[in-house]
DNA sequence: AACTACCTCAACCGCGATAGC
DNA sequence: AGCTATCGCGGTTGAGGTAGT
């Protein structure tokens, strides 16, 4: 059972309590994080010694800012898994759901904040999918040839907490560099990520300009079915 | 230099699920 | 079956850092 709680330490670790806790796990194992805790003679909770682990002191986690690979992978995945943290962390390796979580609170919903949408709104997801997931491949890509990245009809419908739109599929073509999607694939779990090196002949290209982060201006130009909502009919403005 | 506002992210909390007795 | 301990997850908070004035 858990030490009462005046007893418990609480607050930042310190770097002695990090070095006992990783020789602790290092001898036991993780797991039993009650008796981790004590064996370690850390005045913490099981719990707070299994966060500290996973989302700081485990081996080969990624410190440092998201990429824009990865936040290309985050809303990706949260068309599928929604408020899932740890399910969309298990595809990027070395963050944690923590890291997963705070961005989503951070970025995201600042940015829906910023053009003024609910951030489970369809018109939200409009502008994920017409104008960020472009821009964030434009972004993280030099030119070399094109690829093509699908969000499936199931992405889009099976999102909880959110409306059907009404299209079968989206996709988004950009001037692309193909290492992306080796990368992408290799974290790949069932989403439909493809690439195909020529111009489908039922996408019109599409361009946009925007801000970016550092809020220098930007312009886009992407491929899209036809099948899409035509941006004409959403209000993207910023 | 001092103050304020905003941002980031580590850590805590509550709750549900699961395992073990 | 019921109880307790433990684990894991998602939501939330707040300390510390940074940028702006």
């Amino acid at each position: 059972m858990e030490q009462v709680s005046m007893e418990m330490r609480k607050g930042r670790w310190s770097p002695d309590e990090d070095s006992k806790l990783i020789h602790s796990i290092s001898l036991f194992g993780q797991g039993r994080w009650d008796s981790i805790a004590h064996v370690a003679g850390l005045k913490r909770s099981g719990k707070s010694c299994r966060l500290r682990w996973l989302n700081y002191l485990r081996p080969n986690l990624r410190r440092g800012k998201i990429t824009p690979q990865e936040q290309l992978l985050i809303l990706l995945l949260h068309f599928r898994f929604g408020n899932r943290w740890s399910k969309i962390a298990e595809n990027l390796p070395g963050r944690s759901d923590n890291d997963v979580k705070n961005y989503w609170r951070t970025k995201v919903q600042k940015h829906a904040k910023e053009v003024h949408c609910e951030i489970n709104s369809q018109q939200f997801r409009h502008f994920i999918l017409y104008q960020w997931m472009p821009s964030l491949l434009a972004q993280q890509i030099p030119t070399s040839s094109s690829s093509e990245i699908i969000v499936t009809e199931n992405d889009i419908n099976t999102c909880p907490n959110v409306n059907v739109i009404s299209s079968s599929t989206h996709s988004f073509v950009t001037e692309d560099d193909s290492n992306i999607w080796n990368n992408l694939s290799s974290f790949e779990d069932g989403i439909n990520i493809s690439h195909d090196f020529s111009t489908p002949s039922d996408m019109t290209l599409y361009n946009y300009s925007s801000h970016d982060e550092d809020d220098q201006y930007c312009c886009h130009n992407y491929w899209a079915s036809a099948e899409m909502l035509s941006l004409d009919e959403m209000d993207l403005s910023l």
